[in-house]
DNA sequence: GTCTATAACCTGATAGAC
DNA sequence: GTCTATCAGGTTATAGAC
């Protein structure tokens, strides 16, 4: 494995563990078993550094994302769509994050992907806003498209509170699986998968509160 | 105001803007008005003052909810418990904390509240536990009278990604008025309580997927 | 209780040899 | 590409005067 690599797979773990700041690069270079200096060699600071390692799993689960939904839609006739389909394109591809990688870093990965939405990182927003607001636009149109009766502003309330359910379970690791008992597998994405779609499409097509 | 509390009520907007690392015990007297050394007067160390900070508002938080319930479950009569109550007693507290403090932080406080599920820190993890842990069963116990075909770790799960929206929507700030434009307002509490019962109410309400 | 001064240490980043 | 050595600055925490 490149040094390139050793140090993302390493800076992964630690972040998730510890945090942005609470991660220091010479804790990164002695967990890779790398030179100090090999980071600003490779990538040119720390804030480069989490922003590429950002953008190695952002790309592909935003893609994924689109490809999937594209793919329903095409199959789709012209009454209204199906929620559950909709709902499956946007969770599985990020619950699937990091499982494609050997380095089984996949929680760490997720646990980071799950913090993002919330990070007080600045810089990180900017990532969260080239990788996630054309996805929300066009989820927002078939979710809409799915449920027509719904006005535009609870769709986004509802999307904002699912994307919380799924952030939440990316991020808070096996907390569920202690305050559970070990009865909730957290770790079973294929579970999680189907709790989150059947919670969210029940949310979603809840009646309109009455103002 | 006190020494003490012009720290308290610094830390709270620094540390939700820039988190916990990422805030000096300098930048927060500076910001105070106050003297580095008060810091250590005060509070013995930068965790005791993360500490009282957060048991300043979590106390509160879980004696009114415990209040609420209590009150619904002491007039309800035998039959199934109604969801919608006991969502409200388990949200309200949490979305109104800071409104009782003059001091204006309520952004700031609910922020650091829906981040701290998901917080790096592990003294946080202490926290977390003892604060919260006895909510949790009295919820999903109550939660489990109201939808008695559910099964627990059912129950369990869905509690799970309703705090997930909670904690997403707390520590989220503005995102979702940014999102949408301006039409869905997250400052006003009445309004996301609202949608956030709704929501969560239909997601536990929600068929057992089939395994 | 409040201050100054400072100890002891860690941080990201870089220059320059190999 | 990889190393050592180091810079300049920030960090928490504390000792001791007032």
């Amino acid at each position: 494995m490149s040094t390139k690599d050793k140090i993302l797979d390493a800076a992964e773990r630690l972040f998730a563990r510890d945090g942005f700041d609470g991660t220091s690069l010479r804790t990164i270079t002695t967990e890779a078993d790398v030179n100090l200096a090999a980071v600003n060699y490779h990538f040119k600071s720390k804030e480069s550094l989490i922003l590429e390692l950002f953008a190695r799993h952002l790309k592909p689960v935003a893609e994924q994302r689109k490809a999937l939904l594209d793919e329903y839609l095409a199959g789709a006739d012209d009454g209204p769509l199906e929620l559950e389909p909709i709902l499956t394109a946007f969770f599985r591809p990020v619950l699937q994050t990091g499982s494609r990688h050997l380095s089984e870093n996949g929680m760490a990965v997720k646990c980071l992907m799950g913090r993002l939405y919330t990070s007080p990182q600045e810089f990180t927003s900017k990532l969260f806003d080239e990788n996630f607001r054309e996805t929300v636009k066009a989820f927002h149109s078939a979710i809409a498209r799915a449920i027509p009766q719904l006005p535009a502003e609870v769709v986004m309330w509802r999307m904002h509170f699912m994307i919380g359910s799924m952030a939440h379970t990316l991020a808070a690791g096996t907390l569920l699986d202690l305050l559970s008992g070990g009865e909730c597998d957290t770790q079973d994405m294929t579970q999680v998968e189907r709790q989150l779609v059947a919670f969210a499409a029940a949310g979603l097509r809840a009646e309109v509160p009455k103002a």
